[in-house]
RNA sequence: GGGCAGGUGGCGAAAUUGGUAGACGCGCUAGGCUUAGGACCUAGUACCGCAAGGUGUUGGGAGUUCGAGUCUCCCCCUGCCCACCA
């Protein structure tokens, strides 16, 4: 027989499978049915390494061997070729990126074929290719006329000498990868998507589906859902006490949230007057504005708030009269300047000619409050009049859309000075003695610093520009040491004790976090405590007495309680609200309840954030959305997709923080789809995760050039049967592109609301000296090499063999532990050598364990020990030095999945004509899984005394005759007080006790 | 600090889920074939013993059980992810 000639065999096999297209997968197939394997496509980075290789050899393994189980198997793959290592190379090389990723594609397809893997390579998905990133672009449009994505001041991490935003793994330490110069953060205006409107169902969905409960978790806690309270501290430092409150187009002083709004504020000790404006179904700002003037009192301490189109009255009113405070409340618009178009009537509205730099010196400070959650105006919108009036601008959030709920607790916030905080302890708001604001927090330093009460408002100031310098690094790193400043002259009011409290700004509280302001229970949390001994403020220990029914010291885990007790003021009861008995008897959660009902509302939190999708680069899909100064952000029409990438010349960032396409001036002219009007393309590109989170459904129609794939099709796979990646995804793709199903549900594009049925987390290969594989480390194992030297079937026996696939762990590479797997190889060919005609029944009963072990193990995705027991089947065979025909054609069969070409040639030369990988999967027998005879292991007291061997079939009674006849000696003349016996396994006497 | 996953020979790991711990492979030792080599063959590879046999053993300690790597409680250690998230 002739050798072992590895090299030979996989190349004369790779290209006979290949030309006779024997993986090419069907929509669907008779007589079976589909099975969806995925394995995430790779970045191509230019070469192929070890990980690669057990990402894609070893799944193939399952997808061979269920297909000759008779599942039509798509096993596909593609690459995720656009991402910043192309642009690098393009700037340090002066490579064409484009160029560049296709000839790294070119060579590691070749490397990837070299696997033997069973890919079917004509659903190949290249991302940065036009027909695919057209439909990235028309689903980003789809969810963007949703109102799914949306633009948004965002910081970014700024290198301020290379002039470009960073992303996050280009800052090393809180420095610039390149320059080593210090990453500044700097906003900018970003494309966001509202993922955040998703948390929800991605928690709750996470539930039913067949996955690793530890990806849940890390899920769950990445999204960070908690349940708590917010809570209003009024600041009673207004000198104005006089409240107008002007009606919107339609309403009168009892619609929406005025009669709530007037109740509170009289509560607080303002005077609240309402006047009803003439002609309120089609009001006229100069009309209205007239009657005010004449029949309500305006002057210095007036604080005026318009609602909707009485804040157009307002502004014309503010031209010529002093007032005090203007609170414009939702985007003033009035539908009846632009002929009941309630969008157009925003842009007339606005540009009707108001005089606003005279209104700005008429009033002492204008807030601008605009709903986020408003049906028909953008965001963007509203702040203009916020820019055009240089006042606050509040980003709130309306009960019903516009403010027209009966009750709005941000118009109460935006006309009296407020701080909001968020916590999840409302249970212990009897204890709160201070506030703490974020250094970065977006408005409500500003409402104080306008409140005019501030002393120290320079060292404030010093204090959050100190604090904006800080990298995340420096903050962490000076957790220990709390920083803070007290806002001098302000104060605010506990809402539940009716104490006044100081406020301070400190850098342990997060803007991105709640309402990026906290109330400071120094008594039951560690960080305020902290802060609270530092700066020498009144600790408050809450406690529930137990006399109240709350068990003793209730159940509050208190920082301070073991601390020393001085300045520690022991609460009885919770403050006079309990002693008149309106919290008496409640447990904590009942009192958690009834005081957030008390005193706040209802609040759940995430720590999820918007997923930021702008990218300042070059080398992406480009964002295809038009910018006009009329209409705003318009999408491009469908008809001229793709918006393709140009041709650039130099791919250095542009120098404002705009990507390089800001420099294509062919690129950035154009004309608004919707006005006609000259208007320019947006230039940032999107982040690569939303290119793979949908290409998995691409693979189920690649070529399709009307959808981005036909539903038909996309059902025939949908959802992933089985979806194998790196742990590293968990709270990234993963995450992104459940989102982004979610939409596509949500749009009628797609049948399901999950993409994936199953997920298994791989296992990392580590170098042989057990590290991560790295080229400063030198450790790194190059899968070419060793192919070269002992073959893609070697390689992938090992890789199997190396450990189970389905625990995330990670294996060194044991360079002599893949000679093994070679010698394995050699010695099944030699096997060959054995094979003869009659039968050789010394092996049937291993032979029919071993069709079982291997098909179990596979399907369980446990390789290692299913090649364990085809060693087992391979060392008997030696054993008897015989094989008989059909037993050696069911060897191949089962070894086929692992080392298809050798199986292959082996195949062949057993004179067979059709491919092994066409065979079916052998079938096992159980009548014949029984060994003739079992040992049975014979125990006394539980510790094994000796063995004896039984036919299988033996029954009890003689299996302990038996064994009580070889202990007889052993058993010392005691009697035997219970015997168990386990069929098949072992029998134990239990003996009396010795006295 | 929080969450998760782990801890079994010299090494990678098995263990029908409470029933012979260490399968299978690597490495190592001895012998064989061979001029030599090992990607060859044979035997061995926890401890005591020539043997029969005995003893020990799954990070440590306790417990449940006829019987524990597996179940319960306490402690120790390692890895990964997140981290001033109110």
């Amino acid at each position: 027989m002739k050798r072992y000639d590895h090299k030979g065999i996989e190349r004369k096999w790779q290209k006979i499978w290949a030309s006779k297209g024997i993986f090419k997968t069907a929509d669907a197939k008779k007589n079976s049915d589909n099975f969806y394997l995925l394995t995430e496509f790779p970045y191509p980075s230019g070469n192929l390494h070890v990980g690669h290789w057990y990402a894609f050899a070893v799944p193939d393994i399952l997808a061979r061997a269920l297909r000759m189980q008779g599942k039509n198997v798509l096993y596909p793959i593609g690459f995720d070729a656009f991402g910043l290592p192309a642009e690098n190379a393009a700037i340090k090389n002066k490579l064409n990126p484009k160029k560049w990723t296709y000839a790294n594609i070119a060579y590691m397809k070749k490397q990837i074929v070299s696997m033997g893997a069973s890919f079917d390579w004509s659903r190949e998905v290249i991302t940065a290719d036009p027909t695919y990133y057209k439909w990235t672009q028309w689903q980003f449009l789809q969810l963007f006329k949703k109102g799914l994505a949306y633009q948004k001041e965002t910081a970014v991490n700024w290198c301020p000498k290379d002039k470009t935003v960073l992303a996050n793994e280009q800052v090393v330490g809180g420095k610039c990868e390149r320059c080593d110069s210090i990453v500044e953060q700097k906003m900018m205006l970003q494309w966001n998507i509202k993922i955040t409107d998703y948390a929800d169902r991605l928690i709750d969905d996470l539930e039913p589906l067949d996955w690793p409960k530890e990806i849940k978790e890390s899920q769950r806690n990445w999204i960070g859902r908690s349940e708590g309270a917010e809570i209003d501290f009024r600041l009673p430092i207004d000198t104005m006490k006089h409240v107008v409150i002007l009606h919107s187009r339609g309403g009168t002083p009892d619609s929406d949230f005025i009669p709530w709004v007037k109740d509170e504020l009289e509560k607080l000790g303002y005077t609240v007057e309402v006047p009803m404006l003439p002609n309120n179904t089609e009001p006229d700002d100069i009309e209205q504005s007239k009657y005010i003037a004449k029949n309500c009192t305006i002057d210095e301490n007036t604080i005026i708030v318009g609602h909707s189109s009485g804040g157009l009255a307002a502004m014309r009113l503010l031209e010529k009269t002093k007032g005090g405070r203007l609170v414009l409340v939702g985007t003033p618009h009035n539908s009846v300047f632009a002929d009941g178009k309630e969008r157009a009537s925003v842009s007339r509205s606005i540009n009707r000619g108001y005089d606003y730099r005279k209104i700005c010196s008429n009033v002492r400070d204008v807030i601008a409050l605009y709903d986020s959650g408003d049906p028909i105006i953008p965001l963007s919108d509203g702040k203009a009049y916020a820019e055009k009036l240089g006042g606050i601008y509040i980003e709130g959030k309306g009960t019903i859309g516009h403010f027209n709920g009966d009750k709005e607790p941000d118009v109460l916030m935006a006309i009296t000075p407020t701080l909001r905080v968020f916590t999840t302890r409302p249970d212990t708001l009897f204890g709160a003695t201070y506030l703490v604001l974020a250094p970065e927090h977006p408005w409500i330093a500003l409402v104080l610093t306008h409140c005019g009460l501030l002393t120290n408002e320079d060292e404030i100031g010093r204090y959050i520009a100190l604090s904006k310098r800080k990298t995340e690094l420096e903050r962490l790193v000076d957790q220990k040491e709390k920083t803070g400043v007290k806002l001098d002259g302000v104060e605010a009011i506990n809402p539940a004790t009716g104490e006044k409290i100081p406020v301070f700004v400190a850098d342990y509280v997060l803007a991105t976090y709640g309402t990026g302001a906290i109330m400071a229970v120094p008594a039951h949390d560690e960080r305020d405590f902290a802060f609270a001994k530092k700066f020498d403020l009144s600790i408050k220990n809450v406690i529930r007495p137990a006399t109240l029914g709350f068990g003793p010291g209730g159940n509050y885990r208190s920082p301070t309680i073991n601390e020393s007790h001085e300045n520690v003021h022991v609460y009885s009861g919770i403050g006079e609200l309990m002693d008149s008995g309106e919290f008496n008897g409640l447990s904590g959660q009942a009192a958690k309840i009834a005081i957030t009902e008390r005193f706040g509302r209802k609040k759940t939190t995430y720590k999820l954030r918007d997923w930021i999708v702008s990218r300042q680069r070059y080398w992406g899909v480009p964002i295809p959305i038009i910018h006009c100064k009329k209409c705003g952000a318009v999408a491009v029409l469908d008809k001229d997709l793709p918006v393709k990438l140009p041709e650039v010349k130099d791919y250095l960032p542009e120098g404002s923080g705009k990507s390089p396409l800001a420099k294509v001036k062919t690129f950035v002219d154009t004309v608004c789809p919707k006005c006609c009007s000259k208007a320019m393309r947006e230039t940032d590109t999107l982040d690569t995760f939303i290119d793979s989170s949908w290409h998995f459904l691409r693979y189920t129609d690649p070529k399709n050039t009307k959808e981005f794939a036909s539903k038909k099709k996309m059902m025939n796979w949908m959802p992933v049967d089985l979806y194998s990646g790196g742990a590293e995804h968990t709270t990234m793709h993963l995450l992104y592109s459940r989102f982004w199903h979610k939409a596509l549900f949500d749009l009628g594009l797609v049948d399901d609301h999950e993409p994936y049925r199953r997920r298994m987390n791989r296992s990392l290969i580590l170098g042989p000296d057990g590290q991560k594989m790295s080229k400063s480390r030198g450790n790194v194992i190059d899968p070419d090499a060793i192919v070269a030297q002992l073959g893609a079937d070697t390689v992938r026996m090992y890789l199997a063999f190396i450990g189970p696939y389905n625990e995330a762990s990670s294996y060194p590479w044991n360079p002599d532990g893949v000679v093994g797997a070679r010698r394995f190889l050699e010695r099944v060919w030699r096997v060959g050598e054995l094979v003869q005609k009659t039968d050789v029944s010394e092996l049937t009963t291993l032979l029919h364990k071993t069709i079982k072990k291997v098909g179990d193990d596979i399907a369980a995705m446990k390789f290692n020990t299913a090649i364990s027991q085809l060693m087992i089947l391979l060392n008997e065979i030696e054993k008897q030095k015989k094989i008989s025909t059909d037993q050696w054609a069911t060897l191949l069969k089962l070894l086929a999945p692992f080392a298809p070409h050798m199986t292959e040639e082996l195949w062949a030369l057993a004179k067979h004509k059709s491919s092994i990988h066409t065979q079916e999967w052998p079938v096992y027998d159980p009548q014949l899984l029984q060994d003739a005879t079992v040992t049975i292991m014979i125990q006394i007291n539980g510790k094994t005394r000796g063995e004896i061997i039984v036919s299988s079939d033996a029954d009890k009674a003689t299996v302990e005759a038996k064994a009580r006849e070889a202990m007889t000696s052993r058993m010392g003349g005691k009697s035997v007080t219970r015997t168990i016996v386990v069929p098949g396994r072992l029998i134990n006497f239990v003996l009396e006790e010795k006295l």
